[in-house]
DNA sequence: TATAGTGTAGCACTCTAATAGTACACAGCA
DNA sequence: TGCTGTGTACTATTAGAGTGCTACACTATA
């Protein structure tokens, strides 16, 4: 994973992919997820990043805990998740896409042709 | 402005508020640009933010300096910053997009609509 | 020549992210 | 009953962002 490439933090990236993943199906209802050592390993992060995305997305109401088992994918999770993406999309990421686009001088047509290259 | 709604460090964000405003035609070739005291009471922040922001776009050949007078917009920086950020556009930002789009079914169609909208 | 407005260079402080390591209570299983 | 793998709770450290404040050298102007 990139990390450092971005201006977002490390365990907000993590929190985004595991997003990513259970929107692909990879984790579905009550699926178990890695736990926060297996995850730290697999991302070349601290445990304690990775504790901290799961308790991130726990209180998103997005994975639930077991004492001792491990974190699980709550019910529902990935309609969750896109419809907040959804949201998100829609209110905030498309508006400032056609601003770029506006002061870019960049027409929808040269966005459609790339969409479809 | 928005400041901490955003994951971005506040400088960059001041950054890009003044290549913004630089693209829009505010601050031509040579002009004169808010010195940093008076760009971080409009703004809000510390002066020395400001500072940051300024050092960053100094150190990217946006703006120059002339002792005891100012900050001043680089010749051809408009040129400069859109020529950076088209390409920033159509390689990261744009490929990010639809992979959204993709994940979260959103068809082009839709993407169109609220753009002619 | 004084004065006001520039950038610049410090210092101290707080907060958050991220890393590193240790220790402990819980659950499942041999 | 032990063992292993869970999460959790600590402590400590490093780094960067951001704030607040002071002081100083430079430039133009009254």
């Amino acid at each position: 994973m990139n990390f450092n490439n971005s201006d977002k933090a490390i365990f907000l990236q993590i929190a985004d992919r595991l997003c990513d993943e259970i929107i692909a199906g990879k984790y579905k209802d009550d699926d178990r997820i890695p736990s926060v050592r297996e995850y730290a390993v697999l991302l070349e992060v601290n445990t304690n990043t990775v504790v901290k995305s799961y308790d991130f997305l726990s209180r998103e109401d997005i994975i639930y805990n077991k004492r001792g088992l491990g974190y699980f994918v709550t019910n529902g999770a990935k309609q969750h998740i896109i419809k907040i993406r959804r949201d998100e999309f829609m209110k905030q990421t498309l508006p400032e896409v056609f601003r770029q686009m506006r002061m870019l001088g960049i027409g929808i047509e040269e966005v459609i042709n790339k969409f479809n290259g």
